[in-house]
DNA sequence: TTACGGTTTAACCATATGGTTGACAAATGT
DNA sequence: ACATTTGTCAACCATATGGTTAAACCGTAA
């Protein structure tokens, strides 16, 4: 039932040392273990690319330019605030409910290694928020929302949708839940974030 | 100049741990760079805490107690929801402006071992949420904020005063913003978190 | 003074780990 | 059919790493 792209040796390794690496991260990471899950030979991974870093790196694109795109829907597109928000709050914890391991990842070894945005950057399809300031400018001048600096209210937005992935395990903890309800939980935020944020916004 | 605690051995290293793990993380630290820092022996490491992972627990669980009464606050404080969320705010990103790597280190570490959290909550001091809930229900009912999930409204607040630190890289490379700007933004969140949410409950 | 317990060190050990090599097979081109 | 390139593998290598050991050091109490 391998369903995955295609099965050539090299993709074989992508998927694997994805698979690894946004588990246990860069240092946790075992080229044996990559290996054995590709189910080919240590020195394949070698032959294909070079090394483990490089490797790394090739996944670690790969896994951010799947967020890129995500984060150009609340900031370039053409709806309303209203609507960014409410699409962008749904859209995205759709996405990660399919992608859990994702923010995760790459927050963690961001946060190892800050410098590795920069290469991000070189990506035509890096996220600017330029649109998405003036957009909300505009609608604090025009008064269809409330006074809020739009800086701000991108990182509310982005931390109310992805923090719960990341700290799943704390918050887990701390409300007392298993994972059907924490599941749930997470269901019911597709909306309810919105919700929170609007009502926070609007006159 | 050392200002920290006692010197003895024991707390060398635990220090120096403190420092390795914490930017590092369980994998990433090296015995070797944590003796180095210390200034000792690395069979003293040893001595001391028998291994990598007694040594690695002795730091995560006093890391853990920090955290925990920055959350009593919210929890099991008397004043008001709205006084809360203020009070929180304000200082929670005080005090994380001053630990930084704090609530990074427990996050990743409890996502690569997320039973870790009931070793946690064996403490006494673990947090706990069912005075908050009841309190918020009460307000509800009361009519002195707007109907809202309390369980939701916590997580709110976590994300809100938590994940800017958490996703410090991948933050400024957005908004395009330099450490000064980035200080200033986290600054300014001491209050406007607060205000944010509080907008959003009220009637 | 000496005996003793806790402390510290340098040297050592076994294994894990990233990476390499050389042989060989499977395609691919001519 | 033959040569050349590409892909695959088992065995190997150098080093890093967590952990151990035996001896030395040091204060102190008998």
């Amino acid at each position: 039932m391998k369903n995955k792209k295609n099965d050539t040796t090299e993709s074989l390794i992508l998927e694997a040392a994805k698979s690894i690496f946004q588990t246990k991260g860069m240092d946790g990471a075992r080229m044996q273990e990559i290996a054995d899950k590709a189910g080919i030979n240590k020195a394949m991974l070698h032959y294909y690319y070079r090394n483990k870093q490089l490797l790394f790196e090739a996944v670690f694109k790969n896994a951010f330019s799947l967020l890129a795109p995500q984060l150009n829907t609340i900031l370039n597109d053409d709806s309303s605030i209203e609507e960014k928000i409410r699409n962008f709050s749904s859209n995205y914890i759709t996405f990660i409910t399919e992608h859990p391991y994702l923010p995760n990842f790459v927050i963690q070894e961001l946060n190892k290694n800050p410098a590795f945005i920069l290469k991000m950057k070189e990506n035509k399809a890096f996220p600017n928020i330029e649109k998405f300031k003036k957009q909300v400018d505009f609608e604090v001048q025009n008064g269809s929302i409330k006074q809020i600096d739009a800086t701000q209210l991108f990182i509310n937005i982005l931390s109310l949708n992805v923090f719960p992935f990341i700290a799943k395990p704390l918050i887990m903890g701390l409300i007392e839940v298993d994972d059907v309800a924490f599941k749930a939980i997470i269901e019911e935020r597709k909306t309810a974030v919105a919700n929170f944020i609007i009502n926070s916004i609007k006159l």
